[in-house]
DNA sequence: TGTTCAATAGAACAAACGTTCGAGGTATAC
DNA sequence: GTATACCTCGAACGTTTGTTCTATTGAACA
């Protein structure tokens, strides 16, 4: 909010404050009135120079045909709180079973989004969600049923719980990701599994882990 | 959306949609000519009654004084898939800890909000959030950090994860309840921590879990 | 001193606008 | 039939409203 005259100021912030109360935008006259202007051409005045600035949108020769373009940095931040994740399908958390859908990716349409608050992910905007199938990563506090937040990459450091495909297999499955030369091994969190051991060229890097909301009980 | 004529529906309508395009209510005439109504004064009719079934708010002899009181079902759904919860402070899911600012109960000026998906929540509207400090409840896959939904109550079922108030310890604890006649065991979801067993009348049930929710890693 | 330019002031106009009025239409009930 | 309630129509009235026009102010500059 540079370039602004202290009234060309003022009078967006009274633009803003009357939607916020009345649901409708304010007139020339009412402008005037609540920042104590003595002119309605002096309102003109400054409403052109905010509207060649893109702080508002002025409908013509319309009684009140306002449009506000420019919103208050703190109602900014309240509506950035939330956002939508598409809910892409399921994963196998346990044995590697085809995902209904799925050829080599999740389908690109979501069968729900479910909103999710921003403390929940990082600043990427391309975070999907998946609901886990199985226990396997039991230990590390995934569950069944669990909705899981995912990032898309194409690598990983070893440790993380990926989502990764496996090619022959045609199947996609969520596990700690250890790379070993020739060879990759995918380890369940859960002691009653075994690792998933793997040439390391059939297997594919979808997505890392980044979070998990557990649907309520009962 | 009953007691309403075709006509009256459909201004309705038009008024939402003009407003969600324009973002600013629509005139008389802009209703009339948008539905195809020969007269303003039959627009000025039907708004009357609109008014007075509480549909709209009509600001008297303004242009475009024009509020929308109800809202499309649809629309409406969107608006309620979230909802913030307060973060009334933290919980010991170890050894009983006393809560900053606790006083038998949470203060109820919340350090933080998080919205939460409507998925995550019953119709309940008195759920508040903690964070959880230490793993005692680790094999209920509650972990350290995690936030934890809470309904408020004061009897619990057997087994349940509940927040309890240790009178003569004066802390509170998350737990698994056990009621056994005279004594009750707070049992933790962790194999290498004992059960706190301590006479029922010396607890007190503050508010059963419900989910939770885990910050992203890294 | 004169010039320029952004900002202000007051008045006025034409269009847009909410509202009102009288008349008519069409059902249903008596 | 008459009565009543509900809705429609067209025109008109008076206000509100966006816009324009001209004049003025005051500072910056040469």
């Amino acid at each position: 909010m540079d370039n602004l005259s202290s009234k060309q100021e003022q009078i967006l912030q009274f633009i803003c404050n009357f939607i916020e109360e009345n649901n409708y935008p304010p007139s020339v006259r009412d402008i005037q009135r609540g920042c104590n202007i003595s002119s309605t051409s002096v309102v003109d005045y400054n409403m052109r120079a905010l509207e060649n600035r893109g702080y508002i949108n002025s409908n013509k020769s319309v009684a009140r045909g306002l449009e506000l373009l420019w919103q208050k940095e703190e109602k900014k931040g309240e509506d950035e709180q939330i956002r939508e994740i598409p809910i892409l399908g399921q994963i196998a958390a346990g044995i590697p079973i085809d995902v209904p859908g799925s050829d080599s990716s999740w389908t690109q349409q979501a069968e729900e989004m479910i909103p999710v608050s921003t403390h929940m992910l990082g600043k990427s905007d391309d975070i999907f969600a998946l609901r886990v199938k199985g226990t396997s990563m039991i230990e590390d506090l995934i569950d069944d049923g669990d909705i899981i937040l995912l990032k898309p990459a194409q690598t990983a450091e070893k440790g993380q719980k990926v989502a990764v495909w496996l090619k022959d297999e045609e199947a996609t499955t969520l596990k700690r990701y250890y790379p070993e030369g020739e060879y990759t091994r995918l380890q369940p969190a859960n002691k009653t599994m075994e690792p998933i051991v793997t040439k390391s060229d059939n297997i594919e890097i979808q997505a890392i882990f980044v979070g998990s909301i557990r649907p309520p009980e009962e």
